[in-house]
DNA sequence: GTTATAATTGATACAGAGTATCATTAAGTT
DNA sequence: AACTTAATGATACTCTGTATCAATTATAAC
């Protein structure tokens, strides 16, 4: 999904000047620490580590993103609430509770699955957000070898 | 799911002394509250009809019952997190994004398309989280009339 | 029924995540 | 370069909780 020739970085603001938000030095600095971030992040996290940038701003361009389907929210098991960059479009994250890695479920049935109980129920689907939690492959393994 | 014998309120306190917590006037009090709510409700919402129990006694008691599954917790389509009696037992919620009312999906085939996606990502699957948005039958019908 | 003891309470303070306000600053336009 | 408007950031605030801890109360033991 990432536009050719672009960094990941200016992806994400070139999506913010197509809605006509002005690239600025504070939201520079905002896309440059998330495409350095590998995993799923806090709000607060990202702060740290832009001391430079005032707190509403941080949670401004958070909000923005998300809006514009840059990143997407990880709803982890104990109820915190990360943010993720999104691969674009609809898709769930299979999140792992033992080392937090997050793997992305694309083209799966759910979606048809839940358009058929909606119907069932005479209700019109028009969302819904699922996060699924285990134990991924590798930690899996680790498991086993100190067991 | 209901114990014959046993208003809403007195079961809830009951399972929570099965567990070995004492029954208390403000757990009491906060039993009823909950039993004379028909629909999910925020912390907050049950706090202001218990002006006589302490704030963190409201909130330690939700989280008890949220514990032992008499209650379960619903996300709201613009993220806000309420309470609402739980029918015992895993289940999702659809909500009505027009009048807020939130119906049980139970037995549906969610649990085992899971288990698939997950050992097809070599994944223990462990846990899940589902909310399900849309309009319900009657908001749907209003609309109808109205248009 | 007292007494002992351990759980519970509630006042208070604190924390985390985010929003509102608003004077100042900086982008983009002409 | 001037202008217009968006964006910023300091600050204060909200909302949903959690931690602390002395005072209270439920339950069990006598």
């Amino acid at each position: 999904m990432r536009r050719r020739g672009l960094s990941l970085a200016e992806q994400l603001l070139d999506t913010l000047e197509e809605k006509g938000y002005r690239s600025t030095s504070p939201r520079r600095a905002v896309a440059n620490a998330i495409a350095s971030q590998e995993r799923h992040f806090t709000a607060e996290e990202l702060r740290e580590r832009l001391p430079e940038v005032g707190r509403a701003t941080v949670y401004r361009s958070l909000k923005l993103l998300v809006e514009s389907g840059e990143l997407c929210r990880v709803l982890l098991e104990d109820g915190d609430l990360h943010y993720q960059l999104s691969h674009r479009g609809h898709h769930h994250h299979l999140l792992c509770v033992e080392c937090g890695v997050s793997e992305d479920l694309l083209g799966c049935d759910i979606e048809d699955l839940l358009r058929q109980v909606s119907s069932a129920h005479e209700f019109q689907l028009s969302g819904h957000w699922l996060e699924v939690y285990g134990r991924c492959r590798s930690c899996l393994s680790i498991e086993t070898v100190t067991a």
